[in-house]
RNA sequence: GGGCGUAUAGCUCAGACGGUUAGAGCGCAUCCCUGAUAAGGAUGAGGUCCGUGGUUCAAGUCCACGUACGCCCA
């Protein structure tokens, strides 16, 4: 029985009420492809000022999570946000290829394990799986990528292990080393000597295991300093739990801050901290008064343990070390550069040489005396043996730690120095802080703290790696020692004297080309390393152009960046990488303003991992809730800097309160333009001007540019939180303030000024808050924008302009007046529901108590009365000071300005008061007389809270002042309103139960059997055919068909009929 | 062990400048309203604002110390 659709004839495309969000992205998906419109968005701007993004490449090694999405949309958001803005933003997607975890997926598909397994295996095909691997997963981010919305191109995306990349990293390198800051030095690292490979950090984390080792006191006897005697018997004690480095002992660390006592016996003198006199030495022992501060020992030379190993240079003093701590041993720590990080930087800084016994399978070299082709743990035992019987050992006792193991084979690991390659970022340090006091971090605690920190505290950079997956470090070196550094492939070719333009620049390729070398002629080869990754991601800026070998202008057009964006753990990673590599190559940092995540976590509060089954899977949440929802999620709930739980629960939320509130508003504006007397945007011209619209339509004018003013400032400020509060807020005003009371107005069509009005400012709102908020939730908006946008508008949102807000339109006295007014409106609800007189019956007046209330215009009067269903309005005050009580509070925070300390004495003489006397004062003369410790006081309006309340027969509820009361005396005349307002709403439930359209227009009879009702529907007959859209109502019955409807309660019977 | 961050209702989170009644949503209970809505409204239950100390007339808010958790680094 429905009418035949007409879509063709009307001016908008119907939004329907019940949506399919997945569905309706898919749809977007396809239109934007095929429409080219991310690539048109660029074209666009083309001749706008750049402002430019850098990609921080993901390591396409295993399956997107959806903590890739939380990084991936902010990267997103704030390009959409400036294209709207006008700015010309190039992206360019990346894809970080090398490294370590690369190769331990594949060696574990090959079932591989070490580098001598790999080297039988063949490097060339290795290299191959490693690559082959990192295409496979590059794949499943890019569907994901497309999905969530991401706009970047992924057709030009750079790798990592492009050749051109390469190049261009090859070249910052020669850059560096032309600078001097390309150097070789040993590197302690975590090392398995029975796979001969050193491990990283992530796996040093995989093998900690709990063990049992020695632990030794040893005596170092002092042989020079204040304490230094013939005969020698005033020693260093020493603590260490690996024997074996004593050895190779090099010197002892102290405290410059620390105290140091000397203690004895009796027989000898021992130097600890003195804090751990009692707890090392304890009973038999006595302090001899003798105290030095570590700074004052410094140089003090000693007695070494072992005479095994020789040294050239001087060593074995007393050295001053700040990581020196009195939490364990004696406070005085055994140094051995060899084999610790800490004793490495410390002896490095006094020239100490690097004495290293043991041979790269974990054993002492075979030569020596007492441990020679010992393993190294081996060696403890005999070492130990050796000391005690040389009267050296204090003490020994079992120590339990936790210490690492290789997590391939168990095998104790050793902290091993061996050559490496390092820039001295160190020598760029203050570059490196000036650069980043010139950086915006979002948030921005992270410049000075995290970040500034880590900066400060910079050591140089080990840059090279020996494994087998990565940019080969492009350093050739000859017999004689020359070295060569190769910044591209046709340096190498002339190098080489044949053309290597084709060559794969990775090993094992690169290892086979062999050079003359320029200063000997000799035969120089390529050392056998790659170079950390974090290089290679590092030197993006320029790399993902090739450049400077390929494309330098765009190069230069694009450098250095706006915006970068990763999450927390960066800090030390790209975003220094990226700092870092581009100030040892330009002299300046890559980006101007960085965005630094919070972690996402699963719902349990938990890191998400297969293991506890807690993952949420970045394409199935798309599918249930929408990509904008996930997207929502990640820009607006809660900061984005702090870790966030994410849950179904959290999306449906969204989904229901934000998304389709907002697209809600959208479908009932085209459900009422398309309807009867039809709206469409030729009309927008036949609206009023602002200021000559009703005061609702003012109101949600100067809500909307506020809101669009609002969102702009925070999203200059990367500040997706507050953009989307602000949205969510607006969004729910506008639907549940301005829709709510406006309705009527929609319902004729646009018939009346006060209708055309209404619907332009409808239309209005809706168009602005599309525009705002198309870069965060891209699809929906877009819906909403192809079904609502004027002819000559653009065809996509994100092809529009971003909407400029207002400020002449934002009124701020009326958005507090609405507020007073939506205030006095949720007290009379209350005071509705206490009373329970149903919202449906009129009631004859209400009272209102506010401060402001003699101000509220008679149009915003009209809303309270509307929404309260009661015909009059009065203050108060008009009822007669007898009826009613007045109690007052004090205003502490304006107290707290004039009287300060003595605000508490005041706040107690205003409650102690006579609240009608003070009231009377204040609101006869605007102050009022109080006496406080004998003294008075003069007390001002705005420092007292005044709520009145009508004392009997009223319905009353008051918070904060302000107060409501209703009348709730009924005459006849409001039963009988009432009694219409029910029938009216039996009526719309059968037209809606009966599957009638808004528009249809249907004649109704009637008959009771109730006498109030029946005198009640005549007396309401014309208002009541008017709401229920009855072109004409009879007494009476129908003959033929009608949909009957009858309530027992109001005793009466309905039936109606479509005409 | 160090640096940084976080801690507010059962859950997710707001709470510029310090102001005495600490809010919202979800969930729960009862009720109301409804011809755009998967909605809306009212009331209720639910809080030692992580702990301790301090500053202040006044502290969820500022300071110090501690606890728990997260990230990074040793």
């Amino acid at each position: 029985m429905s009418e035949e659709p007409k879509p063709d004839t009307r001016p908008f495309p119907a939004l329907p009420v019940q949506v399919d969000l997945p569905g309706i992205e898919h749809e977007i998906l396809a239109r934007w492809s095929e429409h080219k419109i991310f690539e048109r968005s660029l074209e666009q701007t083309r001749g706008g000022p750049n402002w430019v993004f850098f990609e921080g490449p993901p390591t396409a090694n295993g399956q997107p999570g959806v903590h890739h999405v939380e990084a991936r949309v902010f990267k997103d958001v704030f390009p959409r946000f400036k294209t709207m803005k006008g700015y010309h933003v190039n992206r360019k997607a990346g894809w970080d290829c090398h490294g370590l975890p690369v190769e331990v997926a594949v060696e574990k598909e090959l079932g591989l394990s070490g580098r001598e397994d790999i080297e039988a295996f063949g490097v060339a095909e290795f290299n191959a799986r490693c690559r082959e691997s990192v295409l496979r997963n590059v794949d499943a981010f890019t569907a994901m990528t497309e999905r969530m919305g991401y706009w970047v191109n992924m057709d030009e995306a750079y790798r990592t292990m492009d050749p051109e990349y390469v190049e261009s990293v090859w070249w910052a390198l020669k850059e560096i080393w032309s600078k001097g800051l390309l150097v070789r030095d040993y590197r302690i690292s975590p090392y398995c000597p029975r796979c001969g490979t050193t491990l990283s950090d992530h796996e040093l984390a995989l093998g900690y295991e709990t063990v049992t080792d020695p632990s030794v006191y040893v005596r170092f006897p002092v042989t020079s300093g204040p304490l230094a005697e013939p005969g020698g018997s005033a020693s260093l004690l020493v603590w260490t739990t690996t024997p074996w480095t004593l050895v190779s002992n090099t010197a002892v660390a102290v405290h410059p801050d620390v105290t140091y006592v000397v203690a004895t016996d009796g027989t000898e003198r021992l130097v600890v901290a003195e804090e751990l006199f009692s707890a090392v030495l304890g009973e038999g022992w006595e302090l001899t008064g003798e105290r030095f501060e570590g700074a004052e020992m410094e140089h003090w030379t000693y007695q070494r343990p072992f005479e095994l190993v020789s040294f050239d240079e001087p060593a074995h003093f007393v050295l001053l070390a700040d990581y020196v701590t009195v939490g364990d041993g004696t406070g005085l720590v055994h140094q051995a550069p060899a084999f610790g990080a800490d004793d490495m930087a410390t002896c490095r800084a006094y020239g100490l040489p690097v004495v290293n016994p043991v041979t790269a399978d974990g054993t002492f070299e075979a030569g020596l005396d007492l441990v020679g082709g010992l393993f190294f743990k081996t060696a403890d035992r005999d070492l130990v043996a050796d000391l005690e019987a040389r009267g050296l050992l204090y003490r020994r006792t079992e120590y339990e730690h936790s210490y690492p193991h290789c997590w391939r084979c168990h095998t104790p690991l050793l902290y091993y120095a061996l050559p490496s390659w390092y820039i001295r970022t160190t020598a760029v340090k203050d570059q490196l802080l000036e650069q980043n006091s010139r950086t915006n971090w979002y948030p921005g605690n992270v410049r000075e703290g995290r970040y500034g920190e880590w900066l400060r505290n910079n050591i140089d950079w080990a840059l090279s790696r020996s494994r087998y997956w990565g940019t080969p470090l492009p350093v050739w070196e000859c017999d004689e020692g020359h070295t060569t550094v190769v910044g591209s492939l046709s340096e190498l070719g002339e190098l080489a004297g044949r053309d290597l333009g084709a060559l794969d620049p990775h090993r094992p390729y690169v290892d086979d080309v062999t050079v003359a070398c320029p200063e000997c002629g000799g035969t120089a080869r390529r050392v056998p390393e790659v170079i950390d990754v974090w290089f290679d991601s590092g030197a993006m800026p320029f790399a993902q152009w090739g450049a400077p070998h390929r494309n330098e202008e765009t190069f230069r057009a694009n450098f250095p960046g706006q915006y970068i964006c990763e999450a927390i753990d960066q800090t030390r990673g790209w975003f220094y990488s990226m700092m870092a590599v581009s100030t040892l190559v330009f002299g300046y940092s890559s980006y101007e303003n960085v965005v630094c995540l919070g972690h996402i976590l699963a719902e349990d509060g938990r890191k998400m991992s297969k293991h506890l089954g807690n993952v949420l899977e970045p394409m199935a949440v798309m599918e249930r809730h929408g990509a904008d929802a996930l997207r929502w999620f990640m820009l607006a709930t809660g900061s984005p800097w702090t870790p966030r739980r994410i849950g179904h629960q959290a999306l449906e939320e969204i989904v229901r309160k934000v998304l389709l509130t907002y697209y809600n508003t959208a479908s009932f504006f085209t459900l009422y333009a398309n309807t009867g007397e039809a709206w469409d945007h030729q009309k927008l011209a036949d609206a009023p001007a602002p200021a000559d619209r009703p005061l609702l339509d003012r109101w949600l004018l100067s809500e909307v540019n506020r809101v669009a003013l609002g969102v702009d400032e925070a999203m200059e400020n990367f500040d997706t939180a507050t953009a989307g509060r602000l949205l969510t807020t607006f969004v729910d005003d506008l639907s549940n303030w301005y829709v709510r009371r406006s309705r009527r107005r929609f319902w004729a069509g646009a018939t009346t000024p006060e209708s055309a009005s209404a619907f332009a400012t409808l239309f209005e709102a809706l168009e602005t808050v599309t525009l705002l908020m198309a870069p965060m939730v891209p699809f929906l908006t877009e819906h909403v924008w192809g079904a609502l946008r004027r002819p000559d508008a653009p065809e996509s949102v994100h092809l529009a302009q971003w909407p400029k807000g207002r400020q002449d339109l934002v009124d701020a006295r009326l958005s507090e007046q609405m507020a007073l007014t939506r205030r006095l409106v949720e007290l009379g609800r209350s005071a509705r529901a206490d009373s329970g007189v149903r919202t449906r019956q009129p009631l004859s007046r209400v009272l209102v108590g506010a401060a402001d209330f003699d101000t509220l215009p008679e149009q915003l009067r009209s809303q309270i009365t509307d929404e309260l269903n009661v015909v009059r309005l009065d203050p108060l005050s008009s009822v007669g000071g007898d009826l009613v009580d007045y109690t007052v509070k004090p205003n502490f925070r304006a107290l707290g300005r004039r009287f300060a300390k003595r605000t508490p004495l005041v706040a107690e003489a205003i409650q102690a008061s006579d609240a009608k006397g003070l009231v009377d004062q204040v609101r006869a003369t605007g102050w009022a007389q109080l006496e406080v410790e004998g003294e008075p006081v003069e007390i001002s309006a705005e420092e007292v809270l005044v709520t009145e309340q009508p004392r009997e027969g009223w319905a009353v509820a008051s918070d904060s002042g302000e107060t409501i009361a209703l009348d709730l005396r009924l005459t006849p005349e409001l039963r009988r309103a009432g009694l219409a307002r029910e029938v009216i709403r039996l009526v719309q439930d059968a037209r809606k139960s009966s599957g009638l359209d808004i528009a249809d227009r249907i004649h109704l009879w009637w008959s009771a059997t109730d006498p109030t009702t029946a005198q009640a529907v005549t007396e309401h007959a014309e208002n009541i055919a008017t709401e229920v859209l009855a072109l004409g109502v009879t007494e009476g019955t129908p003959e033929g068909d009608a949909h009957t409807v009858s309530s027992e309660e109001l005793g009466v019977t309905f039936h109606l009929r479509k005409v």
